[in-house]
RNA sequence: GCCGGCGUAGCUCAGCGGUAGAGCAGCUGAUUCGUAAUCAGCAGGUCGUCGGUUCAAUCCCGACCGCCGGCUCCA
């Protein structure tokens, strides 16, 4: 019998004999290892365990630490469930289930809606399944056969996906009775699946067409151990506790009222006055950072956004328009043009350039009912968005300081992991070659000197230049798209903007959409879930709550709420006769940064009892070093809200 | 927009073919208390809207509006 030579990562080679499987050589490698793996990877190709291999190979034996582990465990589960479907619900047919980010689907078609019943008994299912644990087998078929194949199974979808599928020959999956179409890898047993829960139902589209039929789509996850499933349900639930719907309307943010209507988004005292906080600060940074600020109308004539191309490109987010006196108006759904009218309101030299023009723009967009979702999706909004006038030579250090610009106001509020996406150009767009080339080295460039690492979205831009979308990692690991910077070929062209050069000649200068935070609804939405509703001390709408022992200190507290609100604190007093208990409980939900106890001890010595937020007891503290240290929390926008230190 | 679920007091929810209930919040009163719920009383709802079935509808049916989970689409 021949011998194969294997490299293994750690860099050592071991010698097998031909046609060893994955499983045998991580047996071989360890017993711990032999119980883990999910599938083996020859030559950066994943495989299955059960393969033989038959030649010399870089080998990596694949376990649930990595995601391509991950992806065959879910993937196999997906299979386990369609197993489980079809067992219990013969007539139901399968279509696709594939593994996903976090877990796994299967779609599937069926006469009546699963139910909630169902799934607990497709779950019981699938344990009896595990407990049986059937083999997991491959087989490869002509396409002939496979066609055969899943047409006596009356398997409709699995037809349509075959006859599309480019090769001659297809491979297919079996466990027990039970078989799917699949290109692999898989688990080499069900008995691998240890820990699983279907988490939903829903409806998807055929291959994700809403001309096709409306499938029924079950969604589950799976984990090697019970304790890591349960994990995975304990962060779905803080997921579910965070959840700024349910935040905004217990700290009284905010609220979306049917009656005025959906998607539009009414800010309550606590909400606006978290809006305003981040506004001040957002122009206060714009004006450092050389922005000029402007505001635009809400409405424009049809015929600016002829021009700019919104009613070709764009109408099917606009809403109809209104008649005035006989000229056809429409609602914004985007600032640029009245920024561009701005521009074009006289000649521009090369000596105003870069002009960059700011507006906290509100701004409306049809969407569709289904897709509205609290904050994060609306129909009403206020982008916080510039348009940057850039000559063409001076568009590399302008896009390099907007990347520094923005990656410095997201760090203020406490966010420092980043993933960019660079979008290039895609068929049927405008402009010439080089100006995308320039435009998308730029962005390459700044993001490099930004220090963020960013993935190619090749082809992945608007039809009017490139981009750059900036996303953030939330506390709970989450990513939110906030801001963007796209190039604009388009716009210039179409308005016929120009500026004049030194060459005393007329030049078209480059325009650069750009927002930071995105909009401010989104935004705050994201804040408020990744804050869990405990807003930093410079964004909480209430600093600190005064709260007296008994009606005796009344005066006193009078004094304390005046002083702070005096030294510009947003302070309340909570004079009400109720248990001091009681009165710190609600304070506590409600979140306040600091809550100020006062009694007859801190009368006596001029100063409060400080608890800060989280339940700690700092004792009494002189009021006046109170107010010093809280001050240097908020000029700091620090994310704490610890007095002790510094 | 589509599929499924849901819509009962300010909030969280129970109920169900014979015109409604709890807790919290609110109001009134008592209580004056040292770090996450003091007690009592009162008040509060055309059961999302509009139609239909029925002797009778919050409950059954239909349409619409809205919300939730997805699909599709996006700041």
């Amino acid at each position: 019998m021949s011998e194969i030579r294997l490299r293994l990562p750690d860099g050592s080679e071991k010698v097998f004999p031909a046609g060893v499987t994955g499983q045998e050589v991580a047996e071989k490698i360890g017993p711990r290892l032999a119980k883990d793996a999910l599938a083996v990877k020859l030559d950066g190709r994943l495989q299955d365990l059960n393969i033989p291999v038959e030649k010399d190979s870089a080998a990596e034996i694949v376990t649930f630490g990595s995601s391509e582990g991950r992806e065959v465990y879910w993937h196999s589960t997906s299979h386990l469930l369609a197993h489980a479907v079809k067992q219990l619900f013969p007539q139901a047919k399968v279509a696709i289930g594939p593994a996903i980010e976090e877990g796994f689907y299967y779609d599937f078609d069926f006469e009546r809606p699963f139910t909630p019943e169902d799934l607990a008994k497709i779950e019981q299912k699938m344990a009896e399944l595990v407990k049986a644990g059937s083999r997991i087998t491959r087989r490869n078929l002509t396409k002939a056969e496979a066609l055969t194949f899943f047409q006596k199974r009356s398997e409709t979808y699995k037809v349509e996906l075959i006859n599309e599928l480019p090769d001659n020959t297809v491979s297919i999956y079996e466990q027990d009775d039970f078989a799917d179409l699949c290109r692999g890898p898989h688990l080499p047993s069900t008995a691998k699946i240890k820990a699983f829960k279907l988490l939903s139902v829903a409806g998807a589209y055929w291959r994700g067409n809403e001309k096709n039929k409306m499938l029924q789509r079950i969604y589950g996850i799976s984990f090697t151990t019970k304790d890591a499933l349960d994990a995975h349900l304990a962060r779905l639930e803080e997921i579910k506790r965070r959840d700024h719907r349910k935040l905004g309307k217990e700290l009284d943010l905010f609220s979306i009222s049917e009656e005025s209507g959906a998607g539009l988004v009414l800010w309550h005292p606590r909400g606006a006055l978290i809006r305003k906080t981040i506004e001040d600060f957002w122009r206060d940074e714009h004006q450092k950072n050389g922005y000029d600020f402007v505001y635009s109308p809400h409405v424009g004539r049809a015929t600016l956004w002829e021009t700019s191309g919104h009613l070709s490109f764009y109408r099917e987010n606009m809403y109809s328009s209104m008649d005035v006196e006989g000229q056809e108006y429409y609602v914004k759904p985007m600032n640029c043009p009245f920024h561009i009218m701005i521009y074009k309101n006289k000649l521009r030299s090369y000596r105003e350039l870069p002009m960059r023009f700011a507006e906290l723009g509100t701004v409306y967009r049809f969407e569709r009912s289904g897709v509205l979702h609290g904050l994060l999706r609306v129909r009403g909004f206020t982008q916080d968005d510039a348009h940057i006038f850039v000559a063409p030579e001076e568009m590399e250090a302008e896009i390099i300081r907007v990347i520094g610009f923005v990656v410095k106001m997201l760090k203020t509020f406490g966010f420092d992991d980043f993933k960019a996406y660079i979008a290039t150009r895609p068929e049927n767009s405008v402009g010439d070659n080089r100006m995308w080339e320039q435009a998308t080295q730029a962005l390459k460039l700044a993001a490099d000197k930004a220090e963020l690492a960013y993935e190619l979205d090749e082809a992945g831009g608007a039809f009017y230049g490139p981009k750059i979308d900036i996303k953030i990692k939330d506390a709970l690991g989450r990513l939110w798209q906030c801001s963007t910077v796209q190039f604009d070929f388009n716009l210039p062209e179409r308005f016929d903007m120009n500026f004049i050069g030194v060459d005393n000649q007329a030049h078209r200068p480059y325009v650069v959409h750009r927002a930071l935070l995105g909009s401010l609804e989104r935004f705050f939405g994201m804040l408020i879930e990744h804050y869990a509703g405990a807003f930093p001390v410079w964004l909480a709408p209430v600093h600190a709550k005064v709260v007296t022992i008994t009606d005796k200190q009344l005066d006193y507290a009078k004094d304390v709420r005046d002083k702070l609100l005096a030294a510009g604190l947003r302070t309340e007093l909570d004079a009400r006769s109720e248990k001091i208990g009681f009165k710190i409980r609600e304070a506590a939900l409600e979140k306040v940064p600091y809550i100020l106890v006062v009694g007859d001890k801190e009368v006596q010595q001029n100063a409060v009892a400080v608890r800060e937020r989280g339940g700690k007891d700092l004792g009494a503290m002189a009021m006046d070093e109170f107010i010093t240290k809280v001050h240097s929390i908020i000029q700091e926008k620090r994310t704490t809200t610890e007095l002790t230190r510094g």
